[in-house]
RNA sequence: GGACAGGUGGCCGAGCGGCUAAUGGCAACAGACUGUAAAUCUGUCGCUCCUUGCGAGCUACGGAGGUUCGAAUCCUCCCCUGUCCA
């Protein structure tokens, strides 16, 4: 572990968009160090959406780093932030979740987050503990400590307020809950991604406000998807899954671009930046086979959330079915539906349909049509089947099924 | 409260009485190529039924009615969004 501050500054440094400021967390290393505390190091998460992906995984990697060096992290539940959400333009309030939805969702990111983070180094806590219990009196009193100039100054509603789209009174409260909660837990340090750094720097305004020390922010860059452009995120479904299969995570990362490759490298690995330039050239130089060195990446990132075993047999899945193009191993075994036999065979486009290769009768027409089906290793075109056998083994695109006949 | 603009398929966006299951782009899905991808090319891209065809039926252009042989397109009311005025 890195033991001398600028090692420890180095260590924290790499991968991270913007650290606010350098020289600010030099200083606290060394007050805390000294005063024998860790540092409180706090990121929030919305308690909606409990499925953590690759993209938030550059976070928590980020903050693993900080409890590599002894620190604490605060993983914070914004149960009571959600009820407005992070600005975006919607401007409904949402229903605060009820106490065994949170829970429920606390449980699901623990089993998640503690894939990489140190449990023993983690407080989990919550912002309804102090914004749920503000009365009215305490949220103008709140409210009178920053302005609506400088709530303006955030890019997102600069934009919509010269562009002549609504901006809702309690979208402007969201910055100040989420800087509230710095307070609140005296934090030396939050962390978010880059597009979070408007609401972390109100946190600092808000701690000087209050007499404490003010936090330094550090942000995480965004990962961009599978499809290279757009950053991660389940709605647009350009994501990996923490807890996706060994196969699927592996196939998943065999399929971003060589570019992006080198990206994934950099935020979700431990290799350093002059290890990864030099791959680079060695790529470069047709030394290396950028395809082995995705290989290596998928093997690096499927064993942080899963065993290096099942990184390894993930990979020997994906040589044999991708590039060998033989029979995955784990086919799902389905009976033959009904209505799908006739007396002169089988119904090919309701098999298809009814066995969940196409998403409709219509659809499964239309893959038959297009030569996608192969049935025993044979393409099929026909819309009747003979019945061959008691199993038949099914293809469309990447998608198998094995069907039992009886 | 008033004036105006607008709500179309997963998204963007045409259409403004029939030829429209609805141009085009993106996304998606299949096929070819490949290093796995990207790029490129090809095809598809509402649902159901029938042994499948330039087949039949159903549903669809914010909602509900209406005009018409016929409406996404015209009319009425309602809902929603935005701009401006008060």
């Amino acid at each position: 572990m890195p033991a001398t501050v600028d090692e420890q500054l180095t260590y924290i440094g790499k991968g991270l968009a913007e650290l606010i400021r350098e020289q600010d967390l030099r200083e606290r290393i060394v007050l805390r160090a000294r005063e024998g505390r860790p540092l409180r190091v706090k990121a929030g998460f919305d308690p909606t959406a409990p499925d953590l992906h690759l993209g938030h995984v550059v976070l928590l990697r980020k903050l693993k780093h900080f409890q590599d060096l002894g620190h604490r992290v605060i993983f914070l539940i914004g149960d009571s932030t959600a009820m407005i959400g992070d600005p975006t333009g919607r401007n409904a309030t949402r229903p605060p979740l009820t106490r065994d939805e949170i829970l429920a969702n606390t449980e699901t990111y623990k089993a998640q987050v503690f894939k990489i983070l140190d449990s023993e180094k983690t407080e989990v806590r919550f912002n309804s503990e102090w914004l749920g219990a503000m009365r009215y009196e305490d949220i103008v009193r709140l409210c009178s400590r920053y302005t609506v100039a400088r709530l303006l100054e955030r890019d997102d509603f600069s934009k919509r307020y010269a562009g002549g789209v609504a901006i809702s009174m309690h979208e402007l409260l969201y910055p100040l809950a989420q800087g509230y909660d710095s307070v609140a837990l005296e934090c030396d340090v939050e962390m978010g991604g880059t597009d979070q750094k408007f609401n972390l720097l109100v946190g600092r305004d808000l701690q000087k406000d209050y007499g404490q020390p003010q936090q330094i922010v550090a942000t995480t860059p965004l990962l961009e998807g599978l499809d290279g452009e757009k950053k991660m995120s389940k709605s647009l479904g350009n994501y990996i899954g923490i807890t996706e299969p060994a196969e699927v995570m592996f196939r998943k990362i065999m399929s971003i671009s060589d570019g992006l490759m080198f990206r994934y490298y950099e935020l979700l690995t431990d290799s350093s930046m002059s290890e990864i330039a030099a791959m680079q050239e060695r790529i470069a130089g047709g030394a290396l086979h950028p395809m082995t060195a995705k290989m290596e990446l998928g093997r690096l990132i499927v064993s942080d959330f899963h065993s290096a075993a099942d990184a390894g047999r993930a990979a020997e899945e994906f040589s044999r079915v991708v590039q060998r193009k033989e029979v995955p191993a784990d086919v799902p075994v389905v009976p033959l539906p009904d209505g799908v036999l006739g007396p002169n065979g089988i119904h090919v486009e309701k098999l298809i349909a009814r066995v969940g290769l196409a998403e409709s009768v219509a659809d499964a027409s239309r893959k038959r049509k297009a030569g996608a089906i192969e049935i025993n290793g044979q393409r099929v075109t026909d819309l009747l089947l003979p019945v061959p056998g008691d199993e038949l083994l099914i293809q469309v695109g990447k998608n198998w099924r094995r069907v039992t006949v009886k």
